[in-house]
DNA sequence: TTGTATGCGTTATCAC
DNA sequence: GTGATAACGCATACAA
């Protein structure tokens, strides 16, 4: 039995269990069962003397080697779209958050919508035999949930593949809940600027604008759905657009607030005021909404909440209990950026 | 040799390397070297055998397995104060970005600036033998430096213990650059908003703040410095407590853009307009900075590029090449929370 | 160019 | 209550 390899290590060999038990006179098994927490017995004198040495000798434990041996990693992989967007930012927290207690660990991947990046990092997650996964935001259909072949619990935050575990809103509520808002003030001609074609929920949200409008008997010409994006790019130039319309509407839905925030500059650097000219609602109620000027109204979404239920699930799932849909509630959030229509202004 | 471990495991067995070889009619040693692009010679006709034979039983390596032999586990610690802050949301993007094509996984840690947090994460991250390490946003001191003992290769963004290779921003000359900003459009009473006491960023923008007013020959008692923190809690009392005073400043800097969004909201409740009756300066440039009315005139701080630069530095540690301090460029962007004092106005 | 054997660090199993 | 031993899945030194 001759240790042939060693490949060079430059780092210091860190202390092993097998050290561990040697300095405290006891076999790796004893060693193992102190450190690993198991519920086997072990001597008080053998427990002291392990944590001890353990101690000592600065030890910490190889997960790599735990987990080979386990099957489990106590790692979760985390697709989100983009960090960078204060919404997903909310929910990433809430995983985090969720996750540590549970002392599971987040792998974080950006998918940016693009599928091949998605499918590129769910074949990491796999090798890195992560226990499940958490998946927001959209582009993860029933070719990507093949990959995983059921074999890696998921939970989806957002709709995602039928069957699939799932925490999410009711976005077509929340499209509805908004527009009625606008509805109630007296508007009629509200447009709807739609997120990006791919995202389930700009399309319940849009749903959502659709249905109330009908409800409320307004009629289908009224209807004005211009396709956005989740971003602010383009913002300037459907807001043109918007305005150039004849007649022209007295309000809008962004697709989230962080548009919203856009359409509010777009239509400043044009000359319009909101509320007073032009009504404005946003959704997700992301942190800034509250603070900018004016305060944004907006269909609240709890993003945090969101990220926090779905670990729970996936905690759930992996300790046997099944999980099926959780629908969490939107919230209208009356702030400045909405305000009675006032016939004598308006865009036209 | 009997196969007696068998800990029912619920999900199925995936295929091993062995079962991979044996489809292939080859060993399990001529399926490692052509399943990890190892450079040993292998035939081309084993090689196809090999590889149809992975693709057929949908082969997924165990990283776990791999790394516990090469010591290596392409996987990076990124310790972070907290995602939802925007700045921080930009640098683990460029983190992220940079990982990627090196095939490196990002393990996300918040730690809310909590020393306990901190080493904890750090400890779990050590456990799973991360390759190495990324640390924005401070408290990490020499104690925790201590912990990784030297055995991890750590790469900080902004200023951390000496010797530690880091990536930064200057942010003396940030605040500085700030500051004669406003001495430049006449102001003279000019207060500073500080960040959290234990953040070096905070104490190095005030720093500059000071050296600025100095080298300017405004008088000393024109300084005026209070802490605030990097979110908008507290800003209105703040502002509040600032407009109380005889003569009130007519600029100021807040620590962060998040802040100063929140002090020119506060200063719009308190009936005082911005710019015409008070400057704002933030520092970062976040995403809404430009969006919100009025656009914020700000030091940006390259988020994204300081989380990939410190990632390549990292890279390049690990390589063997050593890494020293990168200071990437802070620059001034001045949209329209500043304008030239009109001694007319004024808070006074 | 290929196969055999060994061990990475840990824990489960079994015998004591 | 303790210890020897066999895996977990893989990559490599070495022999062929």
């Amino acid at each position: 039995m001759g240790a042939r390899l060693r490949a060079a290590p430059r780092r210091r060999r860190s202390a092993t269990i097998r050290d561990v038990a040697r300095r405290a006179g006891v076999s790796p098994a004893t060693a193992s069962r102190v450190l690993s927490a198991s519920r086997h017995p072990v001597s008080e004198r053998g427990r002291r003397r392990v944590l001890a040495a353990a101690r000592r000798l600065g030890y910490i434990p190889n997960l790599l080697a735990r987990s080979l041996l386990t099957r489990e990693t106590a790692a979760i992989g985390v697709l989100v779209p983009d960090v960078s967007n204060p919404y997903y930012a909310g929910v990433l927290r809430g995983i985090e958050d969720a996750a540590g207690p549970a002392r599971r660990t987040v792998i974080l991947c950006n998918t940016d919508r693009d599928p091949a990046k998605l499918r590129w990092y769910l074949r990491a997650l796999m090798e890195r035999r992560v226990d499940g996964l958490v998946v927001a935001g959209g582009s993860f259909g029933r070719a990507e949930s093949a990959i995983t072949g059921g074999a890696l619990p998921v939970v989806m935050i957002g709709r995602g593949p039928a069957r699939l575990p799932c925490v999410r809103v009711d976005n077509v509520a929340a499209g509805a809940l908004a527009t009625r808002h606008l509805l109630e003030l007296g508007h009629r001609r509200i447009a709807c600027l739609a997120g990006p074609a791919v995202s389930t929920t700009a399309a319940d949200r849009v749903a959502g604008y659709r249905r109330a409008l009908r409800e409320a008997g307004v009629p289908a010409a009224h209807e004005v759905v211009l396709e956005a994006g989740f971003t602010p790019a383009g913002v300037p130039a459907l807001v043109a657009r918007l305005l150039a319309r004849e007649p022209a509407p007295t309000a809008l839905l962004a697709p989230n607030d962080l548009v919203a925030i856009a359409v509010v500059r777009a239509l400043h650097e044009q000359g319009r005021r909101v509320p007073e000219d032009v009504s404005v609602v946003g959704f997700d109620d992301i942190p800034v909404a509250s603070y900018v000027v004016p305060a944004l109204t907006t269909v609240a979404v709890p993003a945090y909440a969101l990220g926090r239920a779905a670990v729970e699930a996936l905690g759930g799932l992996l300790a046997g209990r099944p999980a099926g849909t959780v629908v969490l509630p939107t919230e209208l959030r009356v702030r400045e950026s909405t305000s009675v229509l006032d016939e004598r202004r308006g865009l036209a």
